[in-house]
DNA sequence: ACTAAATATCAAGATATATTGATATAAAAA
DNA sequence: TTTTTATATCAATATATCTTGATATTTAGT
């Protein structure tokens, strides 16, 4: 149930919705670019992160100082279904804006 | 999205998802029946039926004084998948104890 | 019309979650 | 070792949601 509601939760908001969206439509992609895509405030972006990590949706990782987000692999069955049913809703979500300064 | 969002939400609490769960195992109930198998007050009850059927997973179907939900047909395919891994999920539902004086 | 039963709604307080700005951590470069 | 860049975390405030108890509504029976 903790880990359902976890999984629900993650997906209960707007911006995580559309981070999701974002990163499943363009791949694996760094904070910053997220950040700059989104332009949002850093620790706001970052925090979203972590809960859709959490909720089992995200996975990271560090390469040097940059932090990669992607969709986790594979995913179950009812994490696909949210997948597929955030594809097919008309939600806008910004363009990829690369935005780390190297 | 806001629709999205409210689907989501609708099963973003514990004692939903356990009516959800309930009602999708025991077919069509009466709101008293809820009320005495899960000894919560009316209210809060009701309040969660309501949420449940604007998230389009319950629909009611007034007899009399009587309110009775169930699960509404034909479900898309996502609230599908949620009723699914709800099915799949390790979750203790009361068992339907009967509860209108009637 | 009056009463009773079933259900819905409302108001108030409690709890959880989101946002922001500040600070901490971690890795790379100078 | 100091500085810079990228990211994470924390504290405070704002906002949303849940629970309860009281009240309103609706229908049936007398």
């Amino acid at each position: 149930m903790e880990l359902f509601l976890q999984t629900v939760g993650s997906i209960y908001d707007e911006t995580r919705v559309k981070i999701l969206k974002f990163i499943n439509q363009n791949g694996e992609v760094c904070v910053c670019d997220i950040e700059n895509s989104f332009e949002m405030i850093q620790s706001r972006i970052s925090r979203h992160l972590k809960i859709l990590k959490e909720g089992g949706f995200l996975r990271v990782e560090r390469r040097g100082t940059w932090a990669y987000y992607s969709v986790r692999s594979p995913l179950d069955e009812f994490r696909l279904a949210v997948l597929k049913e955030l594809d097919s809703l008309d939600i806008e979500i910004p363009k990829l804006n690369k935005g780390c300064s190297v």
